[in-house]
RNA sequence: GCCCUGGUAGUAUAGCCCGGCCUAGUAUAGGCGGCUGUCGCCCGCCCGACCCGGGUUCAAAUCCCGGCCAGGGCGCCA
């Protein structure tokens, strides 16, 4: 019976169009007819009466099958309905005072549009918590969890509000090669591709394509994957994530920090306005920074750690142990400023009165980090130089180095891991909760 | 690359330290039956597991070695 709905179903797919989602479904709707459509979440057979939870992209709603006054047919298949059946239900909205809402649906036809196969792998409902890698085994089985629902929505709200400031403040959204031939800015670790007859590589961030585009655009920004072939295995890192990129010409640090903790201010702000039901499911909530955020420098750090026992020479990048200190002394956003130039990437400026201290920044929450960035060397020669220092070879950087030949401006930027800022968001403590499908060192599938 | 921890039914766990009483307990999912207002429904019955290989021992889920897989951390980074 059922294979046979199911082959008939296409055809009749046009009357089965659905007219509302299960949260549209209210008290004022009482007696009126409506098609829903979604999937079985939950099953309460009480004998003479059934509860059907039904899940769409929306939410949920009751579905109600009081067995005496339904008729036998429906009761038939309702009976035969599972967890995540995928169906199409037609029925009348009912007000009622103890259901969920105020407000149930009495079906009077049901068409099964798939069968899910049991038991399946993990729980729906959540009461019986999977672990994150059997989880992530069975991801789309796990998203439909109301926690997960909850995460990309605000995933997906942050982006919007990402690109609505940059909009409004000027920027325009690019996209850079991530097939590329060399190393952008050296030491990390690149994922090689074999490109046809060659040896290509996965970009690890937009870097030298966004500093070029300021000569063409003045103030760009890229939302894209990056890779990254560490080997690190942290709740916090993964070799593929989305890196929120900016560049700016005629522009400093301090100039481009101030769009990051503008923009950090506006997206939670946001967020904590049109979030407010996922955050209330994921029992989070958001503080909205004041700006402008803290500007610690590299000194005071090294000079706040000693205080605190931890002794990190000058001239060293602060250990992990370090920043969760620091992290402590200084909850939610700072920055810090003043690096010396030897622990930052070749294309970072060095102060004009004081070359071993640079322009860049870093910019925390709590003990992680979730932007680095700075003034930008826009002089060929010292670029050239400071390659040179740091063993690379401006020989693999010509296209690069050639548009410092057109006018290059001076310039700064930044890059935030969107997985970071989205984990603050969302207070989840793993990276890989917010990440569709991750890959991490030792993770390639599905 | 290095370090730590773990692997028991579909899922999550108890048992492991101190080997035998384990025919491996519990919850949930799944199957069957009962139940008319559930919302982690309830009740009864059933199904279902010691990661793999080797060793120690009269006896191994339990102790030892190796492998595989997983989780976390370090370095590095977003």
């Amino acid at each position: 019976m059922v294979a046979q709905l199911m082959s008939m179903n296409l055809h009749a797919l046009q009357s089965w169009k659905r007219t509302h989602y299960t949260m549209e479904i209210n008290p004022e709707l009482d007696g009126k007819e409506v098609v829903l459509s979604g999937w079985i979440k939950e099953i309460r057979d009480l004998g003479g009466i059934k509860f059907l939870i039904l899940r769409d992209k929306e939410g949920t709603v009751q579905i109600t099958v009081p067995k005496d006054e339904t008729n036998e047919q429906i009761v038939k298949m309702a009976e035969d309905l599972q967890r995540q059946d995928c169906v199409s239900i037609r029925g009348i909205v009912r007000r009622m005072e103890k259901a969920p809402r105020g407000v149930e649906v009495i079906p009077k036809s049901i068409i099964v549009l798939n069968r899910a196969k049991q038991p399946l792998p993990l729980d729906i409902t959540g009461r019986t918590p999977a672990d994150i890698d059997v989880r992530l085994d069975a991801r789309i089985l796990d998203l439909v969890r109301e926690e997960n629902q909850a995460i990309f929505r605000i995933r997906h709200t942050a982006l919007e509000a990402i690109r609505e400031f940059f909009s409004k403040n000027g920027f325009i959204e690019i996209h850079t090669p991530k097939i590329i031939a060399t190393a952008t800015e050296g030491g990390a670790n690149l994922f090689p591709v074999a490109y046809f007859e060659r040896e290509a590589f996965l970009a690890q961030s937009p870097q030298l394509y966004k500093e070029q585009l300021v000569i063409d655009f003045e103030k760009v920004y890229e939302i894209g994957p990056t890779f990254r072939a560490e080997k690190s295995h942290t709740r916090r890192h993964l070799t593929e994530f989305i890196s929120i990129d900016i560049e700016e010409a005629f522009a400093a640090a301090e100039d481009v920090m101030q769009v990051a903790e503008n923009l950090l201010q506006y997206v939670c702000k946001v967020v904590n306005e049109r979030c407010r039901r996922e955050l209330e499911i994921l029992k989070h909530k958001v503080e909205v920074p004041n700006v402008p955020f803290k500007r610690l420098t590299y000194d005071e750090v090294i000079s706040e750690l000693k205080d605190a026992g931890i002794k990190v020479s000058w001239g060293e990048d602060i250990p992990t142990e370090a920043y969760r200190t620091l992290g402590k002394m200084h909850p939610y956003f700072y920055f810090i400023v003043d690096w010396p130039t030897n622990i930052k990437p070749f294309y970072i400026k060095p102060k004009d009165d004081k070359p071993e201290i640079s322009e860049g920044f870093d910019l925390m929450w709590h003990w992680i980090e979730i932007a680095s960035g700075g003034t930008r060397i826009h002089n060929k020669e010292l670029l050239i130089k400071r390659m040179k220092e740091q063993n690379l070879n401006p020989e693999s950087f010509k296209y690069h180095l050639q548009v410092f030949d057109y006018g290059m401006p001076p310039h700064a930027g930044w890059a935030i891991g969107l997985e970071r800022l989205v984990m603050m968001l969302t207070g989840v403590r793993n990276i890989r909760e917010v990440v569709l499908f991750p890959r991490d060192r030792f993770r390639l599938v599905p």
